[in-house]
DNA sequence: CTGTTAGCGCTTTCAG
DNA sequence: CTGAAAGCGCTAACAG
């Protein structure tokens, strides 16, 4: 920076006036000093700027080890929201969502000076994990809502699964199979809730739901398990990836989709169109919840970082985005109407 | 710090040094020094630390928007790899990678002071919009090798392809159609290359390839225009969400999948295996892939690091990946043999 | 409108 | 083995 200063022949002060945009500079000073930047290819010092400041001008984001296409998707939507408000973004993803590497997580980042973390895992003990760390960093979850804990911006998941199992009932089927994801997960959880909810609307019987982790796997194990039960016509899968394998195994156990069950997914990843049959799934917009959650959050940066005092967590600081059902092939009448 | 040390009765010095592990502090004082240190719940500057060594522990990851799952794999390998390093990992994601964007966020992370970047796409143009910058900062690039230009880790698209297309040779195909990926991609040309040579090295004609964008619909489309066209008995697609596509344009125009058309993919992604029908593909281990480059990343930056001039280019620093040819059901004897 | 002065919290260097 | 002094490059507060 001296070095600037000395070739505009101003002081150093000028120079950082110029940099930050301050008023009181003349044009013709401005002009001159900003010509020296470009002339030396001269870069601030961040290290030296963040220790007076106090601000790292960083979020973190937590993220974690998935060949899901959400999380992907949500990473991206929250870079481009804090690109455009003005934050870099450091990240930390898990490869398990323990308590302990949840933890270490948040330690990292704040070792690292973030101003705020969004958390895009959203397992029940995930959440849990994060509670000793509230109001000591701004922190949103993305992807899911946690109720009461933490802002966030999350799709109403109940809602989508109200509307899958409406229109899978609207068509004539007796009831509704689901395959769930994993029991610890708040999306699985309240897409579970939603199916149910839609089931005793109707007062038609709720089956046990079936298992499963996310995975096209998991999904292809539970369609098997159908295999000696011909009374089902319909099955809501908790997303694309898992309704895949069962579309998969129905195939393989010889049932016809739709003509003898339907399937619905959730997501809408954007193969969903694309496989035999074209599914009907629910879509959210992942991007969307990206930007909302990081918008969230740099309120809540913005908010505290003058006081420098603890975070006043508001309960209500809480997005939820409308997801949208997408009708497609695989979902039609039940066999016989 | 003046707290800790205030607290553990020694000076700022002392702490500092237990913080550092470094030697010439009695047992008795470090463990004094660490319990002040737990008592406050103390966390050093990294701001302050940052401005007097000079290093920011922070590399910068390029990535791109994207419904790929590689990417995403890669990324997180990324991350594993430099938390194991002892990095942090600041991430520019672009939406376009065009050459201004791809600028900006290489500006963006220097402005960031990373001490190095790994760059995960890889259109020929990214590569060559990152000249400019090299030497200024340590670069590798992951997921595709650019050849003599930037060290980096990536697999073997050459002989993915090659394998691909001599597997379906030898079932008995007298030639092997192909479905590109987008043709300023490295990867892309490097399997279309690979696919000629194996074609070439047999004596087969070597049909016009179509052009994809490694997306569904295009491979759905590409595999629609087959549709007048009984020769062909063989695909090879450059990516699995194409093979997806072309899976379900062949089902729509009535060919089978492996009796009448065999199609093979390139990734492996999690659902590979459960398409109808499985999907033969090459799979390349992307998480790896990361971790190569990532390590070639750090080696360049800390033999850079003390130096301090510019960074020398090594291009042989180059980490090639074996892709392994995984055998699925879509793939078979051509009909009639 | 511009320059001067005083730290931000740490590590490095040099004394004890 | 420990402490004291100096300074990293910048911005904030105050003078001019």
């Amino acid at each position: 920076m001296a070095d600037v200063a000395a070739l505009a022949g101003v002081s150093h002060q000028t120079v950082s006036r110029v940099l930050n945009d301050r008023p009181n500079v003349r044009p013709a000073t401005r002009e001159r000093v900003l010509a020296a930047v470009r002339e030396l290819d001269y870069r601030p010092n961040a290290a030296a700027r963040m220790l007076v400041t106090r601000r790292s001008q960083t979020l973190g984001v937590i993220s974690f080890d998935s060949t899901l296409y959400g999380p992907a998707q949500m990473l991206h939507g929250i870079e481009q929201a804090a690109r455009g408000a003005g934050y870099f973004v450091s990240i930390a993803s898990l490869r398990h969502q323990d308590v302990r590497s949840v933890r270490e997580a948040v330690d990292r980042l704040r070792d690292q000076a973030v101003e705020g973390i969004a958390v895009i895992a959203s397992q029940t003990s995930t959440v849990a994990a994060l509670a000793r760390h509230i109001g000591a960093v701004p922190m949103v979850t993305v992807g899911a809502t946690a109720p009461g804990r933490l802002p966030g911006a999350g799709v109403d998941n109940n809602v989508g699964a109200e509307a899958a199992v409406r229109h899978l009932l609207d068509l004539g089927h007796a009831t509704v199979h689901h395959v769930a994801g994993p029991g610890d997960w708040l999306e699985a959880n309240a897409r579970e809730q939603g199916w149910r909810t839609a089931l005793e609307a109707r007062s038609r019987p709720v089956p046990d739901s079936l298992a499963g982790d996310w995975s096209s796997r998991s999904g292809y194990e539970a369609g098997l398990r159908l295999r000696h039960d011909p009374s089902v016509t319909a099955i809501f899968c908790a997303n694309d990836h898992m309704a895949l394998g069962v579309l998969r195994a129905l195939h393989e156990i010889g049932r016809r989709v739709p003509e003898d069950v339907s399937v619905v997914g959730f997501d809408d990843i954007p193969e969903a169109a694309f496989l035999s049959p074209p599914l009907t799934t629910v879509r959210q917009d992942f991007g969307e919840l990206g930007r909302r959650g990081l918008g969230l959050l740099v309120h809540h940066v913005e908010v505290s970082a003058p006081g420098r005092g603890r975070t006043t967590v508001d309960h209500r600081q809480t997005a939820i985005v409308a997801p949208e059902l997408v009708l497609r092939a695989s979902s039609g009448r039940p066999p016989g109407r």
